[in-house]
DNA sequence: GCCAAACCTTAACGTAACGTCAAAGTTTTT
DNA sequence: AAAAACTTTGACGTTACGTTAAGGTTTGGC
């Protein structure tokens, strides 16, 4: 049968269980975020199911990136002796603090999203143009009163721009 | 004067025309993004206007997150000889692309943001209980139909999950 | 023309969270 | 007992730079 004494499982198993992977957990492990019951004589880690819960609190967490750091501090957190109340305090500071973080990050790809859409619509103009790149400005443009070019520096030959900047 | 030719500057200056670091200018050039025009006979970096417009395209495609591979392969296509048509043709495919991605970011933020308030949701009610932690559930877990530790698996010890695991 | 201040050079380590070998030992299955 | 499956430690690779370090180059002032 099983080396594996009581239902202590060995890594795989663990990281099955967890859904990720042993390299993940060896890591965690490295960083003091968890780590095995015991070893068997061969020197394999061995699991309680304690551990396994432990590790899913770790990937729950994980899910709403916090970093690894972060994590430590809250897990820990659970070891020191409070009341429900006093914890709940505690990491509903995290949470908080954690979701103004994610609003920025939305914030920050929707101004993305609009820089993306507006470059896209000034291209736009410039898809019936038959003109070689380097020979300054395309129709398009010139017929534009603020010129595409300036908007979408990536697209027009520098010289182009230099033309342009001189216009303006 | 100035020992460089010209209008051309050296490295500090270019960085800051461009709102960057001259650290950066140079790992630009070790990828291949961009490079000096010559060099001053100590050895200095020289560059030109051009080389300005250059970065300044750099930037502003890095803007918009592209990866600095993906950002040489699309300054790239300028320099092979297109029509402005064939080229904004191409470009758009990029653009769109990165477009596709951004939304997908947005929506991922947005999932966590989900996440982050139903779980700041439930550990709200465990605020008033002065029961320890490690002391199986608390009041306003048990009040509950759908059980708080569930939902907050980071938050509760892991003996008091399994034995809300049993109970389920 | 000389000196200090400001600027530049290359080299190299550090970052975050693992993925991906490699070479060798352990457990499990047949 | 042999083979298959699993595990071990170790170490390099990833991205886009930041940050020293030790030592040359330019520049500005006198």
């Amino acid at each position: 049968m099983s080396k594996c004494k009581d239902g202590l499982m060995h890594i795989g198993k663990l990281a099955k269980e967890a859904g990720t992977t042993t390299r993940t957990v060896r890591y965690y492990e490295e960083m003091g975020l968890i780590c095995p019951e015991c070893r068997s004589s061969g020197g394999f880690r061995c699991y309680s199911h304690e551990q396994l819960t432990r590790l899913r609190m770790i990937l729950s967490l994980k899910e709403m990136e916090f970093d690894l750091e972060h994590i430590k501090v809250i897990i820990d957190k659970r070891e020191q002796n409070k009341t429900a109340g006093e914890l709940a305090h505690d990491i509903l500071e995290d949470l908080n603090e954690r979701l103004e973080e994610v609003e920025e990050q939305i914030a920050h790809y929707k101004h993305i999203r609009k820089t993306l859409t507006q470059t896209i619509a000034s291209i736009c103009a410039c898809l019936p143009c038959d003109l070689r790149v380097e020979e300054r400005l395309c129709p398009a443009c010139q017929t534009l009163n603020q010129p595409t070019c300036q908007s979408v520096p990536f697209f027009h030959s520098p010289s182009t721009i230099e033309t342009l900047e001189l216009k303006l």
